[in-house]
DNA sequence: CTGAAAGCGCTTACAG
DNA sequence: CTGAAAGCGCTTACAG
């Protein structure tokens, strides 16, 4: 005791111990319930009283504890917010924690490296008794399981898992690429190519498919389909592996803007072609460097800011109520009519 | 009761309720201290009460609660990264996020719009116990004091803080500003003018002024400086209004690369300039746009991941040891020689 | 409206 | 090595 003492006066640097709701209850000359109710929206407190804890807690600086909230309640202000390291707009991430702040949740960051590290992003969201999660990446149904079980509502964006009831909101691929097609088609192409993202991207996949069949309907064969991963350098790969090919195509259908910058550098910087006149390249997502003027793509520009809303509104009805049943929310792309590719006139 | 009863009988879709310590240790037949030992580092059980223990978790799928650990312990497993919306380079929240999972830390993510919304962040991260705060934007020093009497560490990146004596690592902008200067001197450029970005923001206030600085030491007087803000719309518009000035310059030098890339755009593509015949156009950060082949930068190039690891070796030191002395880590910047640049030859 | 008391699920001296 | 017990800082019936 003497030497904890003598320490504490010695050190002028002493840590500053934590105000608790005790601390303010004694203040305030009030119980530790009263200090409580005063930070419970509803709960009844005299006007008399909260004035006195209101004097208190500015003068000692109190902040609740919200661990200590959290085990109590069993259950946290955090959202998981689950994204791929390479996988969506990156303004996206951005966005989304924004608009959990403005609606006073917390968020809880995972980036995967590979969609398989979903594992671990499942044992610590559940560690952490979070609210609710968003994940633009795919989970295992079993990990889907898990989360309804123990009630914590999801919420997928631009994930659609046809196969099992879940919360999802995402842009409509098929449309978006049916659109494309047709616009390429119209204006006369017939010699077109596909670049794919990796093979394990359900995104991906659906453009692709939905591409290749509007093209079936039209009559039309692609004259190749190239597989790269989601960047810069695949999008360049691709360009220099259809160049090198048999049959050169006159347009490309890229899975996202990122392939499609890639193949125009390659076309143009490379290859020596021009864009449009030598070759059309489109996209899909509406990025921004995809608007930029060197690129101006032809894409599907996807309404990020009415997605997230969506997802945060899913997601906190359910907080509310996690009986709530399933929804999927489809929004429409939009066509966006860059100078990437020769169109027809309308 | 029996309502109860009957109510849980009826639901087939009945939540999961957590397993705790004390189911496990029921199920194993040893004490919940057991439990908890079996969970801490280091702690001593042997290795038969270890493997009932193993046994009951597997059977019954237990995970610790951290929320409960938090409280006890008095401190989390979250840090804090608080980033600028428009600021840093987006890959490195990613990145860091990944390096803090990869030690065994959660990433509580605040981003900020304005770096005035700092008083609610702080609040909130203090609400959680975060064991450490890595900030890529200015906190004023109110806050500083505050993390620092709570004994939460600190790590600013590229942020220096000059006056007080914080933990940092940051990339040498005067540095990079001085190697940007000397080879467009170099090159023989004279007219040169400074696009700034924002003026609140002290990255973009130390790149011009040490640009500006290292210009005068060269008998060079810029001819102009812009203020855009950190945008790509932000260089287009800078770039007009260069182009409309009364003498256009020869050589730019942007605060950053997106700004760089928005002058390019603007000069080749509305103002018709060839790049870098007619005009030379430096960046700074070394951002992925910026070495695509239509820009081709001449910049510097932060050590992101130099930077990330240094940045979380040093939080992690803090943890261990909150007396931990102050300190502040400078990295080079590397010079890019792109092609966005007329450039001696060396 | 108010206070005393129980309890959320852990960790950690403490005694054996 | 092991278990009983106290306690982290709250919320929330419960009784007044």
């Amino acid at each position: 005791m003497a030497r904890r003492s003598t320490q504490a006066a010695s050190e002028g640097t002493d840590k500053a111990k934590p105000v608790t709701s005790y601390d303010v209850a004694r203040e305030a000359g009030v119980s530790q319930s009263a200090v409580s109710r005063y930070f419970t929206p509803g709960a009844s407190v005299s006007a008399r009283t909260r004035a006195k804890i209101l004097k208190a807690v500015n003068k000692l600086g109190y902040q609740p504890n919200a661990i200590a909230r959290s085990l109590i309640t069993r259950r946290s202000s955090l959202v998981a917010v689950v994204v791929a390291n390479l996988g969506f707009n990156p303004e996206f991430t951005s966005i989304l924690g924004q608009s959990l702040s403005a609606r006073g949740l917390n968020t809880l960051l995972f980036t995967l490296d590979h969609e398989s590290d979903a594992d671990h992003v499942i044992d610590q969201l559940w560690q952490y008794r979070v609210a609710g999660v968003v994940a633009a990446v795919t989970l295992p149904p079993r990990h889907v399981d898990m989360l309804s079980q123990r009630e914590i509502p999801l919420v997928f964006v631009n994930r659609a898992y046809e196969e099992v009831p879940v919360n999802s909101v995402s842009c409509d691929q098929s449309e978006g690429e049916r659109w494309l097609v047709d616009e390429l088609c119209a204006a006369g192409h017939r010699r077109i190519a596909i670049v794919s993202g990796p093979e394990d991207s359900p995104v991906s996949r659906q453009r692709v498919s939905s591409a290749a069949e509007r093209l079936a309907n039209a009559g039309v064969k692609p004259v190749e389909i190239v597989v790269a991963d989601f960047t810069y350098q695949g999008g360049r790969e691709a360009m220099r592996k259809l160049a090198a090919g048999p049959a050169r195509p006159d347009a490309i259908i890229c899975a996202n803007d990122m392939l499609a910058i890639g193949c125009m550098d390659e076309a143009r910087h490379a290859l020596g072609l021009r864009i449009p006149e030598d070759i059309s390249i489109v996209g899909f997502d509406g990025s921004a460097p995809g608007q930029w003027a060197s690129y101006d793509l032809v894409t599907i520009r996807q309404p990020t800011n009415l997605m997230v809303d969506a997802a945060i509104d899913m997601l906190m009805a359910r907080i509310d109520d996690p009986q709530l049943i399933t929804e999927k929310r489809v929004f429409s792309g939009e066509l966006v009519r860059g100078a990437s590719a020769r169109l027809a006139d309308t």
